[in-house]
DNA sequence: GAATGTTTAGCAATCG
DNA sequence: CGATTGCTAAACATTC
């Protein structure tokens, strides 16, 4: 394993990652913009193969595919329904790695039945699950996955109730035969859940009840087929609260309406220690656990790595700019770089997703990237920081081409909406994102040559 | 009245 | 064991 300490390694080492997956005649017309979803206008959820993959065909795209549910291959890859999932609990006979079937258009998954505990045994077979026909097996998705399947699935850039409702009952055949209750909870998550937003149908529009659409500041929340579940560190909100103004964005950071929410006593714990707030730990857990990397990189323990100088090497795709600096200036942890910070009750927060444009800051001209707003009160260490990083340059660039919509390329519904509002930022959680596709095209590790 | 939307409350599973 | 998360149930309001 070679040792990079050096930025011009790093550097290079950035570079060589780029040209390798923003040039190509395959990569380059699909790599341009990492928030783009027009790739996924094609998409069918039906009809996704995720091992049919093109390898190269564009990062970004395995990259959505993956956040939206498309896990690669089965075996352990980091699709399992979370376990947190209470919905996968109801489907105790194929606990395991849902795996869209390419070779039939029927909402088939195939499970390897596994342990509780996540691990796949050792020669179990798997077993086919076909939700459009099978009643009796619950899907092993959450309402909130649910509910962003149908609205994807409906490539409308709103959908109401009824569609989500006709959607869910037409491809899984669970809730045509269950109660009705489950409607309920589908009204229910809508309302409460952040990440779905309502559209007033307008006055002249007939019709019974508004439309829905995911929140484009929510449309990454999508991991490995289900919702991502983001617990935050509570001292996320006391600091986001001082930000959230200059961003545009609710004083609340909860993606829950907490407005709506009764005010529990704050009786919880303080900061649970060793939580990261930006990353999905159940989410990212499996094929590499991205956590525990970069809480590891936060902290300045970059041994993970085997001396990899993996703090560098991020600094020069625009990963981390600060982050690096936060460990050297010792505050390590995201949670402890968010400050002391309050405590949502049950309801209030929650699904607990991080509020990540909070996190955002300018990374070129537009897209967001650094993390500058986290922590204002740094910014004489962020010029220092400036200074260290001559190469910031590339991330300019870098942001360009990720900003960059290609000609012709549709709009998606929630960039419709987006007019009146900020440009979607890159953010930290999408270049988290990046960072994840860049590791995971690294695995295994012994590959780090290729870019050097 | 039915459909839709909001809110509250409680339970259970999971996680650290 | 406490906190988090997702689900369920229910009451209530609003709209068509």
């Amino acid at each position: 394993m070679p040792v990079l300490t050096s930025p011009e390694i790093a550097s290079k080492f950035a570079g060589k990652w780029m040209d390798q997956t923003m040039s190509g005649p395959e990569c380059a017309p699909q790599d341009d913009s990492l928030t783009s979803l027009h790739w996924l206008q094609n998409f069918s959820i039906l009809s996704a193969d995720p091992e049919r993959t093109n390898t190269c065909g564009s990062i970004q795209q395995q990259q959505y595919l993956k956040r939206f549910g498309f896990p690669k291959g089965g075996s352990d890859s980091p699709s399992s329904p979370p376990a947190g999932d209470t919905a996968a609990t109801g489907m105790p006979l194929y606990l395991g790695s849902p795996v869209m079937s390419g070779s039939d258009s029927s909402m088939t998954h195939r499970f390897t039945s596994c342990a509780r505990n996540g691990f796949p045994p050792q020669d179990s077979p798997q077993v086919e699950v076909d939700y459009k026909t099978n009643h009796k097996v619950k899907p092993p998705y959450s309402y909130a996955s649910l509910i962003c399947m149908a609205m994807q699935a409906s490539k409308q850039p709103k959908v109401t109730l009824s569609t989500i409702y006709n959607w869910i009952t037409d491809n899984f055949c669970y809730y045509r035969h269950a109660e009705p209750s489950w409607q309920n909870s589908i009204r229910h998550n809508l309302s409460l859940n952040k990440c779905f937003k309502k559209v007033p149908r307008q006055k002249d529009e007939p019709g019974k009840g508004g439309f829905w659409q995911i929140d484009p500041q929510y449309a990454d929340m999508f991991v490995n087929g289900i919702f991502k579940r983001r617990r935050m560190s509570a001292n996320h909100y006391s600091n986001s609260a001082n930000r959230q103004n200059k961003l545009g964005y609710p004083q609340n950071g909860c993606p829950y309406q907490t407005s709506k929410r009764k005010q529990l006593p704050n009786k919880n714990k303080a900061t649970r220690a060793g939580e990261s707030p930006l990353l999905a730990t159940q989410a990212l857990r499996g094929d590499f656990d991205l956590t525990s990397m970069f809480d590891d990189v936060l902290s300045g323990n970059c041994s993970t790595f085997e001396d990899l100088d993996i703090n560098t090497a991020l600094s020069s795709l625009g990963c981390d700019l600060e982050v690096s600096v936060q460990s050297r200036q010792g505050l390590g942890r995201w949670d402890q770089m968010m400050g002391q910070g309050q405590h949502l009750n049950h309801h209030q927060s929650y699904t607990g997703y991080v509020d990540v444009p909070t996190m955002e800051c300018v990374m070129g001209n537009n897209n967001m990237v650094d993390l500058h707003h986290l922590h204002q009160q740094q910014i004489e260490q962020d010029h220092l920081l400036q200074n260290q990083h001559p190469h910031l340059q590339q991330y300019d660039e870098a942001a360009a081409l990720f900003s960059e919509r290609p000609e012709g390329a549709v709009l998606q519904p929630w960039e419709e909406i987006k007019e009146e509002e900020q440009p979607i930022p890159l953010t930290l959680d999408q270049s988290f994102g990046l960072c994840e596709g860049f590791f995971t095209e690294m695995q295994p590790w012994q590959n780090v040559e290729v870019y050097l």
